[in-house]
DNA sequence: CATCGTGCTTGAATCCTTTCAACGAGGCAA
DNA sequence: TTGCCTCGTTGAAAGGATTCAAGCACGATG
């Protein structure tokens, strides 16, 4: 490649290899239709000139890009970046790139998001909701882009969706601690604005309504879905309501707060407090109390979701069913806390 | 919002605000030039239309994009995902987007993705080096784009970067542990083909020479830098040398599989052998051994490089010191390997 | 009343690639 | 030799926003 600085057009290679523009782009676009030797002509002068593509008239010509949009709710969260991968080996597979982009739940920052990915003309959104994500939809939906909802769908629309089972998950988890015979449990949820702390109360409460014997269910809402939320979070709970004997918590990070909190001020897990999380983390497994969780087939999910946008005449929604995975960090009810013994 | 599906274009929205196109692109691009009442007119047009401005025509016109590109080794590993959070919040706050890409520390994939991101025409890049990178450079910088490298240099090259002190920090890391008295230690080291995992290997050799008494280090390498390659890692340690009594993993996902390899293995952490990872991830204390490693400025790394990007007459080189963390999976030798007193 | 200035608005030119109807060359059949 | 096909190549048009020199209107000044 000679030393080339300036911008190098595809003129430029046209003329070089002594062919024109049409022959240059169909080199790059369907090399089959040309003649083995003009192709090499043309990959010469290319690779002579240093040439690259313009992606932006590329697109402005074709009318959409190449790429389509992925919008999370926090991109440090593993479980999250777990799902992108996922994604990206599907859309890879069709030749297109991904572009990512989180809101940390925050809808003005994803309406901001949004509109960046309407400008784009992508191919396609897939994106986690939070409360207001319907009404930024609009900037999508007005382009014609395809959107796809992940891990969560708005209730009672009719969009495209690949979701878990979030109420279901989370009526799990709440059974298997009543089952324990835990009947006062805590639950540290995030913003009710995102959709999954709603799902996952609805099933949380559902669990405890149906429970034979009365149980009860003491509602916590923290700020951010991360460790520091988890451990203020387990801090109220534990001092507005020192009769609760375990705690659901919204997210694997959101218990990983927890469990700092409970080591930090001598609260033995299981032994005084059970502790549940939810999405089944890389380390949940390893942490100092290896925490019992919902599992989410976390990368099928976002390869699923993929492969939806690009087959549109596939089933418009498609759901799996968490796993409940139990480990060390839920145990049975504390001895001197058990139903009818109290006292004595 | 009127209900309009099809294409709007500048032009009608200039149509139906009676003015010009030159006009809707000020108001768009420069409404302090343009009168309120003009600008009001104009607004409601766009609104009413539901336009969307097409981001292809203007970066086709503008000549770049308003947007940086990203890529990471390993877009599942935490720490990535915080340095990725303080680029973004850098870049916002000049109006420009991130698109973000992951390497997996494949040669062949980092240079598919520089070649999108130089076709994008992006205002810069950031990256995180593997060995071949330099060489996969040529697209981008054929096309004038800025490249500013993170956490790891190429060595001897006169390229902008932010990066830690690699070295120094994984010699404190063994001198940590030839101050316990360990003299036989295991480094579990990625692909030497990352720039980080060579700089690494570098720092730890060195404290191992500068040490009075002989010491030896025992290298290992594995192909993938995360949990599963870990437990690899620390399960053929353990076979082929019998006698190491600490190991330092090449980062904290590495040492989470060498710890669980450990557990599940009944080895006791750190009474039979130490463990020392690297980065600090935020799980890294919570673990059933909290994990004694080396932390990096992670945030203000990411935030450095995106304005050592965005301001370009700043000094070329940052360097930031990273810092010892002390936990519980490092500690003495075992009573019976001290040198010296080993049988009698 | 004429002239000058100020400040907003205009619209043609430009950015670069893809597309497709039209063209041309060469081979084959009549 | 002429006509017809096939297959590859050509080149002009299209795609949509930005830019900037030129135009215009209106108010102020001599």
């Amino acid at each position: 490649m000679a030393a080339q600085t300036g911008r190098v057009r595809i003129g430029d290679v046209a003329r070089r290899a002594g062919v024109s523009v049409g022959t240059v782009s169909n080199v790059l676009n369907r090399p089959q239709i040309v003649t083995e030797e003009t192709r090499h002509l043309v990959e010469a002068a290319i690779h002579d000139l240093g040439f690259v593509p313009n992606a932006s008239a590329r697109q402005l010509r074709e009318g959409a890009s190449r790429a389509a949009g992925v919008l999370v709710l926090d991109i440090a969260n593993p479980f999250f970046m777990e799902m992108a991968r996922g994604i990206e080996d599907r859309l890879i597979a069709d030749g297109l790139t991904m572009v990512l982009s989180s809101s940390d739940g925050d809808p003005e920052r994803e309406r901001r998001v949004l509109e960046q990915f309407a400008q784009q003309r992508l191919r396609g959104v897939l994106l986690t909701p939070s409360r207001r994500t319907v009404e930024n939809l609009g900037v999508l939906t007005s382009q014609g882009t395809r959107v796809v909802f992940l891990d969560h769908k708005p209730r009672g629309q009719q969009f495209d969706a690949v979701v878990t089972d979030d109420a279901a998950g989370a009526r799990t988890a709440v059974q298997h601690l009543l089952h324990l015979g835990h009947h006062r449990i805590g639950f540290i949820n995030g913003p009710l604005a995102l959709q999954q702390c709603r799902e996952r109360r609805t099933g949380a409460r559902r669990a405890i309504r149906s429970s034979s014997a009365g149980a009860t269910l003491v509602e916590l809402e923290i700020d951010e879905l991360n460790a520091a939320g988890g451990e203020a979070g387990m801090h109220r709970l534990m001092d507005d309501d020192p009769e609760v004997t375990a705690v659901f918590c919204v997210n694997d990070l959101v218990a990983l707060g927890a469990l700092r909190y409970a080591r930090e001020h001598q609260v033995r897990v299981p032994d005084q407090v059970s502790v549940m999380g939810y999405d089944d983390v890389t380390f949940a497994g390893e942490l100092a109390v290896p925490l019992s969780s919902v599992r989410q087939p976390t990368y099928q999910l976002g390869w699923q979701a993929a492969d939806l946008l690009l087959t549109p005449d596939t089933p418009r929604q498609i759901v799996f069913q968490p796993e409940l995975v139990v480990r060390a960090s839920t145990g049975a009810v504390p001895a001197g806390r058990r139903r009818g013994r109290t006292a004595g």
